[in-house]
DNA sequence: GATGAATGAGATTTCATTCAT
DNA sequence: TATGAATGAAATCTCATTCAT
């Protein structure tokens, strides 16, 4: 049931936004009643924080394993964390919509846990480009903090428009965008 | 009247989210009555809208500015276009985050108001890629509609982390991106 | 309209507890909507706060104005504040045992600006009697903070069960008191 | 378990406020579930009624037996009766106060057998005091069921304030209450 | 132009109680 | 004896909106 609640939710706060979405919306979707909510939650943030908490540990968690692998150079790294990201948006992009739109609405005391781990993901990216800089595959002068919020935007604001049932899969995407960071879009 | 509450309203409703400021907050920061608010303004709504219509038009203007300035090629007019969003960020800042996400609080009759100049923003940078491929200056083979949402994932995500007042200047980091995007990373 | 639903509240948790009243139950007696009430208080704490307050306050000062005057000695002074407590009881008398009953919920903050104010009127009968003692009205040995508590034992009482409209009037019921305390019962 | 469970209500209900402290705190503070609960008491008005009678019941059962005894008189078993009181508060304190406090929660068919029991209670006192002025105890003018709401005064109003472990004794203030009571403050 | 009183719908949350297991 | 899931009614509080002045 609990499962059930945070699914739904997710689809919900997707569609309606946090706030707009009321407990009632929930539980009515469900067929259950308010109280079988507070059974599971002890607020409406809880909830908010468990999704959020759940997709970014995922995230970093799918990041960390590419990273780790050791069959890989830097510019296939960079081009699976592409491609692992826009992949995700088939079944996590609700999820990951909620994340970036919804966040301000978690209390600082949660938010403390959240941060952190988002950051971890961006530092991780940034470190991948350092490492390329320094083992020749990527050029010398590059700003790695800057590039990595770079490769993040074109990864992230696909969430708001990709579509997996659309005419270019997330492979195709990927390496468009992948090419396109890599060795730019001038002749 | 109007246009202090237009700007106080722009200020709460980035620290704080639409639907979590209230017209009495509004109101209050100002010193005046909700009764004041309702002479100006026939509801909530319409003030986001007013917010939504400015923002996106003023944008499309300058981006058309560019656009049909006759002394640039392709790649400056993307340059400048790059420059224009990360420079703008410093006053139309917060205008911008409520435009990416307060959006969903817009009636359809509304939305229908703002979709279409949106999507001519993304349009008019997909036909100057267009125009780059035709004329020599981008590589052959691109695939316009995706590299126009790369480009726009770069330049609007910078309104998630972009300080103006940090320690790169806007033009610094456009310089970066419009060099990873031209050039790319790869050595 | 404030004063009215104030006087209705009073009325109210009198009869059924504070917490047993709710805010449905004082709008509905008085015809009004949900609304009208948080327009004049901001929560259910702050009219409580508002009854004690003004319940205190106005007794400590009926007090001192019987202690400051300077026409009668201390046992006469001591006959007029426990006529002047049960005496009270006619149009206070609600108000009282709210005081005395739903003090427990007022928040730490709030019972801050009480509990100072309740203790003076005991300490100011505490004095009264050190200065009976003082000048010879009162038997020398007596405890006087002991003695206040059994005084205020006798008038706060009455708050339980004396009827303004009962077969004894209030002045023969704190005559009688006053009798008591003074001479006592035995012969 | 059902004792248990009255006795930690007991503690909540006096800490808390009997609608203030849920089955909830109630069964968590016991480190059990509702349904146990429910299963030993059929509705939370039942564990308050019970707590009722046994505190009531104990405490005529108490008085009767001074009353009863045939070694002293009328002033003695005054003394005794208020010294019973006071010295009760010990472990009854809790009992005493929610007895005082929380009886309105109580169902008219429930107050029906508590009511006459409590009133017993009083109308002792007043057929003690009677008795003293009968046998010339006391003083021939006094009115008894006054005199005997001002005796329960003292004693009632003092489970608001003495603290067993404070500087004085049950003892002790008991001998000041009855001193005060018999023979009057005035010299 | 602006105020302030009032509304009514709806939000989150609490909680006594039930009941199948 | 005891559990845990679920209910449904009610509580406090918020807020966009209206309207007479």
């Amino acid at each position: 049931m609990k499962e059930k609640i945070t699914e739904q939710s997710i689809r919900l706060f997707e569609k309606k936004g946090f706030t707009e979405t009321s407990i009632q919306d929930i539980v009515d979707s469900l067929g259950v009643t308010k109280g079988t909510y507070y059974y599971y939650f002890s607020s409406k943030e809880e909830l908010l924080m468990d999704i959020h908490i759940k997709y970014i540990k995922n995230l970093v968690e799918a990041q960390e394993k590419i990273l780790y692998s050791e069959h890989n150079n830097c510019k296939e790294k960079l081009a699976e964390i592409v491609y692992m990201l826009i992949g995700n948006i088939d079944n996590q992009g609700p999820s990951a919509k909620i994340f970036f739109r919804e966040m301000k609405n978690l209390k600082p005391e949660h938010l403390e846990k959240i941060i952190p781990i988002r950051d971890q993901f961006r530092i991780n990216i940034e470190q991948l480009i350092r490492e390329g800089i320094d083992n020749g595959e990527f050029k010398e002068h590059l700003n790695a903090p800057i590039i990595a919020l770079g490769v993040l935007g074109v990864t992230n604001w696909s969430y708001q428009w990709f579509k997996p049932e659309g005419s270019k899969s997330a492979k195709e995407v990927s390496d468009i965008f992948v090419d396109m960071i890599l060795n730019g879009v001038a002749k």
